[in-house]
DNA sequence: GTCTATAAATAGATAGAC
DNA sequence: GTCTATCTATTTATAGAC
């Protein structure tokens, strides 16, 4: 047997990397650790040795996820300028285009079967990029109590993961179903929803 | 080998049925035709010669998920009253716990993967389940163009999957997270939606 | 129409060589 | 740290007995 190139310098975060692009292309329920070593062109075992099993590498994959959300998430809110409401609202397509490219959201970052696992890493993660959409909520001013900006953070999160799945199941047919069309029209429904929020 | 019962009587309604429990409890990505044929206590042959594969399965229980979704709509519309509005709002709810229960909602009945069947039964089911919702959309009085009512559809499709898809993936952890619960905060968010349509 | 038996994939995970 | 090789389990689907 022809032996391969053995070592790879760096397979921790390629695997990682991999697992995104696999995410993306095939969903949670098509994910597999195998599938994610053929890409790479290791051995099924080689990810063993970074990872205990299937579900902490899909941890680590869902800490990442989180970060960089929430790094997207500042600078889109930023680049929509100074407008609070406004700010809140451009979250929504950067959810859903985010998630869309890279195939780990909100059912990935907060799997049930992840939970139990109690990564510190993901947990954190978790947590921070929850804080940051708490404080855009509450920095739109319509939700003057906390129960009030965690229903728009709730609703706003429904709006976002709600397009999104619709999207990739092939339910929206209609007008422009490119990626930044839908992220469009979720980043609209979260405009009404801020206007609705003020008129309470 | 000791041989088994023998015969069913009524095996391929038995399978979808046996599907749909399969399905709310696993999801989509948990469904297999063998684990549906062991849950019966028959081979995992059988199926096949009811179904030519498993999507055609699938197909069968999508066709008849929109049928039962349909009538639970009608039903809980006119329970509702004759407000169009209250009547539109309470089909969030609906959706949310009948999907919830028997596990095949939009994703399932306008599944991709599906759509190249073609099965008359499905296409059929799916039309007439958007038929019924438009007509409801249409009826609330506050989307005055074709266009804004199939937007209000849209965004009512978007509330109810998105509210069901965090539940599901326990997102969703403050409150109330019944089942009732999250149904009743899909209502409240589609009353909100009327209201803000209403002012638009 | 249901059964037994089986083939061919694929997955998760481990042992032991290098 | 990566490899080869292997084990066990599962799935989709088919062939052929009854």
């Amino acid at each position: 047997m022809a032996r391969r190139p053995y070592h790879h310098g760096n397979l921790r975060a390629e695997l990682i990397e991999a697992s995104f692009a696999l995410l993306a292309r095939d969903g949670l329920s098509g994910f597999s650790v195998a599938q994610v070593a053929r890409t790479l062109g290791v051995s099924t075992a080689s990810p063993y040795r970074h990872f205990a099993d299937r579900d902490h590498l899909l941890a680590a994959v869902a800490a990442q996820a989180a970060l960089e959300l929430a790094d997207r998430i500042r600078s889109d809110a930023d680049a929509a300028g100074s407008d609070p409401r406004e700010r809140f609202a451009v979250t929504a397509g950067t959810y859903v285009r985010y998630v869309a490219r890279r195939g780990a959201g909100y059912p990935v970052i907060f799997a049930t079967s992840l939970a139990g696992l109690e990564d510190p890493e993901l947990v954190q993660a978790g947590r921070a990029l929850m804080s940051l959409m708490l404080q855009l909520a509450q920095e739109t001013g319509v939700a003057p109590t906390p129960e009030r900006a965690l229903l728009l953070l709730e609703r706003h999160g429904v709006i976002a993961q709600g397009y999104l799945t619709l999207h990739r199941e092939g339910f929206l047919t209609l007008g422009d179903v490119s990626l930044d069309g839908i992220a469009e029209r979720a980043t609209e429904a979260t405009r009404d929803l801020l206007r609705a929020f003020a008129d309470a």
